[in-house]
DNA sequence: TAAAATACATATATTAAATGTATCCCATAA
DNA sequence: TTATGGGATACATTTAATATATGTATTTTA
C-alpha cells in the first residue's frame, strides 16, 4: 500500500466527493480520479460506490477509513511533536559538572533556562571527569563541564570560562587586611586542600610547586563546603574558586587575601560528543550560555573571555 | 511532512544504516541518502548524527521513530485487515428476508455459509418486503430476499428462485388420497389463508379468481406454522410454499394433495440496492447461491432455474 | 604502511510517478 | 431542450524518485 494513494482516499472519504478531495488537496480532480482508480486497484476490492451524486464508501472503505484516519492523526501529532521540538517547547537538557562547576556556576543559569524553556526537561547530574567522560560516551549526556579532561578522541572539548582560585581566610585571621602579601608568606600558614584527585587540589599544587612553594598542609577536606567552613572556623587559609565563596564575602564570614604576586588560574572546559548533533533544546542552552544571560549576567564572571 | 520519506527515514532507523535501508527497501544507497536528507531539510533538524561507523539517531529521531513506528504498524494492520476482507476471512453479510424464506429457505444455506467463512458476520432479519426495501435504500442491508416487491429507481431486483404453493391436508383429509382431483372441488372445502397484506395470500387469491374460482374462506391466520397447525387439526385445507411444509410431510402431519388443473407458482426476487458494490463476504454468498451448494445442495429445490 | 573495504555524500542522467488540460459521459434540474 | 454537477478517460507535461558513477573519510587487513 502506498501512503499517498491512502491521503488520497482519505480525502475523499471525508469530503465524500472526488472534486471536494481535489480541491482540499490543491491538485486537479481527474488527479484525485486516477490515483484513486489505481489504489482500488492495488487493494483488490472497490472502495467506494460511485453515485451520480457522489460517492459513498464501500464496507471495505469503511474499515479502511477507520486506519487511514490513525494513520494521518498519528502524522499530524508528530509534527506538532516536531514543532515543539523545534523551539525547544520540549525536548530534553541532560548535563554532566564537576562539583565546583554543578554547584556554584550552573544552577543559576539553568534555572533562568527552565523560566524560559518550562517544556524542557533539565537534568543536572554532578560527578567526576572520569565518569562524565565515560556518559558523554556512551551518549547519555548531552554536555560535560569539567576542570581538567583526559583528551579522548570522539569528545569534543572547549574552554568555556577561566576559573580564578583566590586565598580565603576568615575574617579575624591575622593576614586580613593586609594588601601587599606575598606568595612565600602564605606557606608560613596552614593550608587547606581538597583530597588527593580534586582538580581543585591539583592545580593547585601544579601552580604553586612550579614556584617552589610548599604549603603546610594539614587537613585534606572532601568538598568546598567543608573546606569553607573550617576557614572560617579559622583552621587556616586555602585556595578556591571564586565562585564558590561568592554568598560567604558578602555575609562577611570569610574574606579574600588579595595576594600581590599570584594568580592561580584554571580552564573550564565544556566536554561534548563529537559528532552529535545538538537538539534546539541543548543549542538554546549553548546560547545562553554564549550571550550576555549566560555567566555573565549571572553576575559570577563579570570578565570572562567569551570563548566558546 | 511526505510519508514516503518517514518511510525512508523509518528504514533507515531500524536497520542503523542507509546501505542497510537500501536493501530493505531494494533501492540504491544514494536514493536513501539523498531522500533522507531531504527529509531533514523538511523537518529542519538533524534526525541522524553520521558516524563513521553507521548512523545514529538523534534525539529528534527518536522522538519520530516512536511516531513512524506506530504509523507503519498502523499500516501493516490495516493490509492485514484488507487481506481478510478479501478472502471473506472477515467481514459483514446482512440479509433482509420475508417470512417464508427466512424462515424456510435461507437457514440451512447461511449455517454452511457461516461454517465456510466462520470470520463474517451474518445477520439475517426477517421483515416485510416494505421494511426491507426501506432498509436497502437506507444502505443497512446487503441483500434483500422477498416475494413481492415495489418498484424502485434504486433497487436492483433479480428472479432467483420460483415458489411452488401446493395444497396441503391433515392425512386423514377425505381427499387425502385423491390423485384426480380438479381445482373446483376444493372450493367446497374450508380454505385457510394468511392474512390481507401477505404475500402469499396474495398470489393464491389472484391466481384462483383468474379462474374464477373462490374458496371458501374460514380463518386467516398470521404465519405459516399457524397454517399448518391448524390444517393438521383438520381445520380445512390450505396453499402454502412447498419449502414450508417440507418437514411435516416427512413427519407424516401433513399430506399434499396433487390437483391436476392447477399449479401456483410465484417468483422468489432477490433485491439490492443499484450501484453497491458488494463485498467479498458478499460476493461468496452469491456464489453459493448460484452453485449446486446453494439451494439446490440445501435439498429444497431440485429443479430450480439457475437464474441470478 | 599501503591497500582494501565500508559507509555515506554528491553529480548527472534517466526513469517512473503524479499532475494538468481538454474532453467525454451520465444523471439531474431548470 | 439546455445547463449543471460529478466522475472518468486520454494524452501531454511536470515533478519526484532512482540509478550509475564517483568522491571522501574512516577502518580494517595484509
Amino acid at each position: 500500500m502506498n501512503l499517498n494513494h491512502l491521503a488520497i482516499f482519505h480525502a475523499v472519504a471525508e469530503t465524500g466527493s472526488v472534486s471536494g478531495a481535489a480541491s482540499r488537496l490543491f491538485i486537479s480532480q481527474p488527479a484525485v480520479s486516477k490515483q484513486l482508480r489505481e489504489f482500488e486497484g492495488v487493494i483488490g476490492m472497490p472502495l467506494f460506490d460511485r453515485l451520480p451524486k457522489g460517492m459513498r464508501l464501500t464496507a471495505t472503505g469503511e474499515v479502511l477509513l477507520v486506519f487511514a484516519q490513525r494513520i494521518f492523526a498519528t502524522e499530524a501529532a508528530a509534527e506538532r511533536r516536531l514543532a515543539e521540538l523545534r523551539d525547544a517547547r520540549s525536548g530534553r537538557l541532560s548535563i554532566g559538572a564537576s562539583m565546583t562547576i554543578g554547584n556554584y556556576l550552573l544552577p543559576k543559569l539553568l534555572a533562568r533556562y527552565q523560566q524560559r524553556y518550562p517544556g524542557v526537561d533539565v537534568q543536572l547530574e554532578i560527578a567526576n571527569t572520569e565518569v562524565i567522560q565515560q556518559k558523554l560516551l556512551a551518549n547519555t549526556l548531552d554536555l560535560g563541564f569539567t576542570e581538567g579532561f583526559v583528551e579522548e578522541e570522539d569528545l569534543e572539548e572547549v574552554v568555556f570560562a577561566l576559573d580564578q582560585l583566590v586565598v580565603i581566610a576568615a575574617p579575624g585571621h591575622r593576614f586580613a587586611g593586609r594588601t601587599d602579601l606575598r606568595a612565600e608568606e602564605l606557606c608560613s600558614e596552614p593550608c587547606l586542600l581538597r583530597e588527593q584527585g580534586s582538580g581543585t587540589r591539583a592545580v593547585v599544587e601544579r601552580t604553586l610547586s612550579a614556584r617552589d612553594l610548599h604549603p603546610i598542609s594539614t587537613m585534606s577536606l572532601g568538598s568546598p563546603e567543608a573546606i569553607k567552613q573550617a576557614v572560617a572556623a579559622g583552621a587556616g587559609i586555602s585556595l578556591v574558586s571564586r565562585w564558590t565563596v561568592a554568598t560567604e564575602l558578602r555575609a562577611g564570614t570569610l574574606t579574600v587575601l588579595p595576594v600581590t604576586d599570584l594568580t592561580v588560574e584554571r580552564p573550564l572546559h565544556r566536554l561534548s560528543l563529537r559528532h552529535k548533533h545538538p537538539s534546539r533544546a541543548v543549542e538554546r542552552f549553548l546560547d545562553m550560555l554564549l550571550q550576555d544571560e549566560g555567566l555573565n549576567g549571572a553576575g559570577l564572571v563579570p570578565d570572562l573571555p567569551k570563548t566558546i
